[in-house]
DNA sequence: AAGAGCCTGTAACAAAAATTTCAGAATTAA
DNA sequence: TTAATTCTGAAATTTTTGTTACAGGCTCTT
């Protein structure tokens, strides 16, 4: 696992990396990015790959103590052939060796283990049906969520609120959640974000919107907010992580992908919508461009 | 994963094995024996540990139907590649629900990488001082966020403001932004949220931060914000996935693992406040338990 | 603005890797 | 045993990789 001077390659890419120079450190940023395929091509491609010249990688690797660049290249062969005869070669592990155990790598471990799961649940038709019904821009959208879950469902109103016309968020108040009722009508589509512990007030919220024939989307974890038995369609994301708290990291990741699924749907619109919202900016000079 | 004919070394190496000669047999266990290592060096290195010579290596891998050695090797490295690197795309292919190539495969795909990536350019320290700083209670925590990222940082709030006090979200409107400039004290901290396109008004309320003697922790991309220069600490997220807009996952990811190591560091103050806020829904039946 | 000092890539060069040629060794068939 | 055939590695050759020398360019002083 251990080069000339017993530390891996990635520790002595980061620690001398502030004794690098600009091209130097472009290639050093290739190299860890691509941690540790990269390195194994000839200097050439490597080379190319960063956008430096050769000699610029032979330097490197001299400045980080090896001989050359073949010397490099055996030093990550061999970190690669420790780490690939350990029992599960799980991707972190190339990570930087100080965060092994660390708790950052665990919390990984554990998002991407979710997604994975979440995934393998998930039933393509499902996805594929919400991102339709969303696309229609007949039918209005509300969205709501609760305590925990209110900031996904900001993220993913303030996305739907560019794509398309007729997106209401809910305010996070729920004594004013009968004044939205009023206001929806049938076919419209409710999109509830509840992850444990449960809120009795969505539940609600759902009752009345599905006696008012909503279509009712919801996020939820895997055991299912109570209000998945109104729900026409579900989404279960996989949520646990090392904390005393759960991870809505995955719930983020399916919202965000639905809404470059409708986005892709609703591209004409969007685009012009799109388009719209920068000249409005830029007008306003609310948000300016950093050059 | 696949080379020229849709198939991996190994299952060519034994496939074709018994069409091979004595030397090209011992050459192939060898390359076997140490798989995929030992295909990843150089050729005469190839030769040498199977104890034969360089030309039989050359015509052995045009016999499996590669062009010849530097063919197969990249062969091998593509293999490997996909094996430490898309566990997902991987799991695809066992899986029944056929998502492969579906876009919300390529999402996972997408934030898996950009999960790893991050990883390896987060400095271990930096997460660690970071956690231990908003652990301090003497310092008062600001939260702030951009048109985006707004979600992110009501999320982080949400959180900190159960495991600590005098934690204060700072309202969306920047105009309202000296108001809270006018209650930050040295040794505070601002904690920033800002992907491209970079808000002018956030690099503005930075500098003012700053000049408070105000310790900055800013979440940006990897190209990094332009208030990064005011910034005690930035963490570099990867955000680019198959979408017309950024996803914000990943800055979630380390977030919510920023928020598990705090509790862990606060853990004695934190549990009774949880426990607290746990009587308070109770008595006000705000938030009811589903059991 | 001029000059020192450092970066960086081009280009020439050296080294090694990869391929091909070919002669002799091993094997097989008669 | 001998001749035909196949296999194999030494050696020559080609190709690619890796290194070094060097000059233009950039930045920072003065």
């Amino acid at each position: 696992m251990d080069g000339p001077n017993g530390k891996t390659v990635v520790e002595r890419l980061r620690g001398a990396f502030d004794t690098l120079t600009r091209a130097e450190r472009q290639l050093a940023n290739a190299l860890v990015d691509n941690y540790p395929m990269l390195g194994l091509e000839s200097i050439t491609t490597v080379a190319e790959s960063a956008g430096v010249s050769t000699p610029t990688v032979v330097r490197m690797a001299k400045k980080l103590g090896f001989g050359g660049f073949p010397e490099m290249q055996a030093t990550l062969r061999a970190e690669l052939q420790a780490t690939i005869s350990s029992p599960i070669a799980k991707h972190d592990q190339w990570a930087e060796n100080a965060l092994e155990g660390h708790l950052l790598s665990r919390f990984a471990d554990a998002v991407t283990e979710n997604i994975r799961q979440t995934l393998n649940q998930i039933d393509k038709r499902t996805f594929d049906a919400v991102a339709e019904l969303l696309s229609d821009q007949s039918r209005n959208v509300h969205v709501v969520g609760g305590r925990i879950t209110r900031s996904m469902a900001d993220h993913f109103f303030t996305h739907m609120q560019v794509i398309r016309p007729g997106v209401t968020q809910i305010a996070s108040n729920s004594n004013s959640w009968p004044h939205y009722v009023l206001n929806m009508r049938p076919g419209d589509i409710l999109v509830a974000f509840d992850i444990r512990r449960y809120e009795h007030d969505i539940l609600r919220l759902a009752e009345m919107a599905r006696a008012r024939d909503v279509t009712i989307v919801l996020f939820t974890d895997q055991w299912g907010s109570p209000a998945a038995r109104h729900a026409a369609h579900r989404f279960h994301a996989r949520i646990e992580v090392p904390s005393a708290w759960d991870s809505t990291a995955v719930i983020l990741f399916i919202a965000e992908a639905l809404i470059a699924a409708i986005e892709t749907h609703t591209w004409e619109t969007t685009r012009a919508r799109m388009n719209e919202l920068e000249e409005l900016f830029d007008r306003t000079r609310l948000f300016r461009k950093f050059v």
